[in-house]
DNA sequence: GATGAATGAGAGTTCATTCAT
DNA sequence: TATGAATGAACTCTCATTCAT
């Protein structure tokens, strides 16, 4: 077999059924089960369940993170910026689901995982701070005592909105309800214009 | 005994465990001693530990969707509905707090949970909606495609203040990160412009 | 079911395999079957296996130890309180054969039972001394350098026999070698004398 | 790999290993790590656990047998010879540590280690019987009727004080108890006298 | 209604042993 | 001969649930 094969199918299967039913929910027979081992092969890798927990969500956040660097915007509209942000942070949010489910769900259970999340949030409060770098250059923006909680918002509005997806495509579940009203084509304009210009909208004229 | 009182100790005991140690992290025997009952009188009357969870959610959530109705703005200006608004929510949330905790964490393990929660954003989505109704009439807002993702961010922004307040009360650990700068004083204002006005905030002449 | 009869019956049964099979070789689900009650029970009343060993032996020893005090010699002569000893120790051995033998079988490896079996040989070596103070007003003796080693001598030859006579009655085993010439009749006369006199004998005229 | 030296680090490793964990205590994967070959390789030099075990005692246990023929005590005073003789069993028993704890601490839990224990107390038991033949003829002894048991009192005493020393060194425990008072250079002559004369101890005059 | 001792299925984990390489 | 990844039976322990009192 090739080498590390074994432990990634443990750590893929894992990673699966933590994001779907949490750590307790999951059993190590589960587990095992998905990823076709022996019950016993777990601990050839991983010296515990919760050991194995944070191998399925350490390196990938930590990728993660990493994959901020590489996409600096590029545009010279604040509007294009603003926009391209929301993309890669859908198209982000979507590769690394299971990964962020996880901290998430674990988040109230876990002293490591705050630390995790801390970091989550702290490389993307400093990426909004580059970004609001920027517009104060190229326009006048109020940069408010509590912008934090502002970026928060938009982090975890984005975050739903992937995941509600991903959760209709598992589930199955009928979860369109009339009030819940997605258009997908203009998504992330209309999250850039929402983030730049509330729920009054763009002025008409500036 | 009185009538419900024991009934009630048990309730008040698992709603408080459920919320810092989530369904599994708390034990049927920790609720009883909280309760100062035995652990066979749960089920005198909760068919289950599940049940149990259950109805120490849904009557407050129930409660806590009735609040809006009470509630009825009276301010004239726009943006002192938003404030207005916003504070509400606050209060609403810190009263209500451990049962929204436990609701957004059995979310991902529990359908019931979901059509919880889904009643929740409803009701939260047709406030929203009533608020936007009154702006039209008195501004010129454009109500975007996926407004109620802007809903959503804003309410989980919301909910996620009060909760890590909470957090640091209970747990003693040190949250204070430097990215994380809280302005107290201003915070409803500040938000209700960030919900109107977005992060390019108030323009100055309109 | 009377108080305490459950509890009883699971150190009963366990004590009993513990002293056969030792802490490992004897399993929880082996003990809870031969107390006729369900494995999970023994968790009600030990909060481990390790605690229920310490339960099967600490009282019991505390016991035997007490019984020491009760049996004060009365005999006025030397050799006959010698004999006394013996006696009241093959006794003693005999009740608490179990005990003694969990004990001695763990303790390479358990820092516990070192200090039980400490005290265990501390309050022999209190009475040997006892004994010894006695012999020095009614007889000249000699109180050597090492005697506590001579003492210890004493005390695990007499608790090899007892341990010796209970192995052959519960394993079955034939263990009549030629060279263990076993006469009962006179064993503590036999056993006084060697620890008075030792291999030489008694001095033909004193 | 020079022939049999796997074979000896593996036993080696084991003997050291089961000498302080036991038999149950120490894993096939410690005893290959120690022994620096995989956890396969022992199977391919021993058949099971168990039998590896017998192999680390086994052969050993035979030498030391056999050591005791080499040393014929050469003097003609029978307290000479019993000092002697107290002298070459410290001396084996120290040579010889490992293996006699490891055969001791599983004695009860195996038959073949019962077998194996009774050569051992037969050998020095027969040596008894030379020295006790030779002291008849030079002096007037009573040889009891139990004295069996005397000599197996002699042997545990000592072999005690080697373990004690031993386990004092190994675990660096303080085990200086009070009424522990052990004075090494007069100790081959005491416990001779006192295996000679009891403790009463030797007659003024013969 | 209230009790709490008893239950037993099922959890995570260990480890002697096997076998393809 | 030597390897070490893989095995799976067996272990200790947990805990929601039951039921005689």
């Amino acid at each position: 077999m090739a080498e590390g094969q074994t432990r990634d199918r443990i750590i893929g299967a894992a990673r699966h059924l933590f994001s779907q039913k949490g750590f307790n929910g999951a059993t190590t027979a589960e587990i095992a089960g998905k990823a076709e081992v022996a019950e016993g092969t777990i601990y050839t890798y991983f010296s515990s369940k919760k050991a194995l927990l944070m191998e399925c969500v350490s390196p990938l956040l930590e990728e993660m993170l990493n994959d901020f660097e590489e996409h600096i915007p590029e545009s010279d509209s604040f509007r294009g910026l603003a926009v391209f942000s929301v993309e890669m942070r859908l198209r982000l949010y979507e590769k690394h689901h299971e990964t962020i489910r996880i901290m998430l769900n674990e988040l109230p259970y876990s002293a490591e995982m705050v630390d995790l999340f801390v970091s989550f949030l702290q490389k993307q409060s400093q990426e909004v701070a580059r970004y609001l770098a920027k517009a104060e250059k190229m326009e006048q923006i109020v940069r408010s005592r509590n912008y934090w909680l502002f970026g928060l918002g938009h982090v975890m509005s984005l975050w739903f909105y992937v995941n509600f997806m991903k959760m209709k495509e598992e589930t199955g579940l009928n979860l369109d309800y009339p009030f819940i009203n997605i258009s997908e084509e203009h998504l992330a304009a209309d999250l850039a214009d929402y983030f730049l210009y509330g729920i009054m909208g763009r002025p008409k004229k500036e």
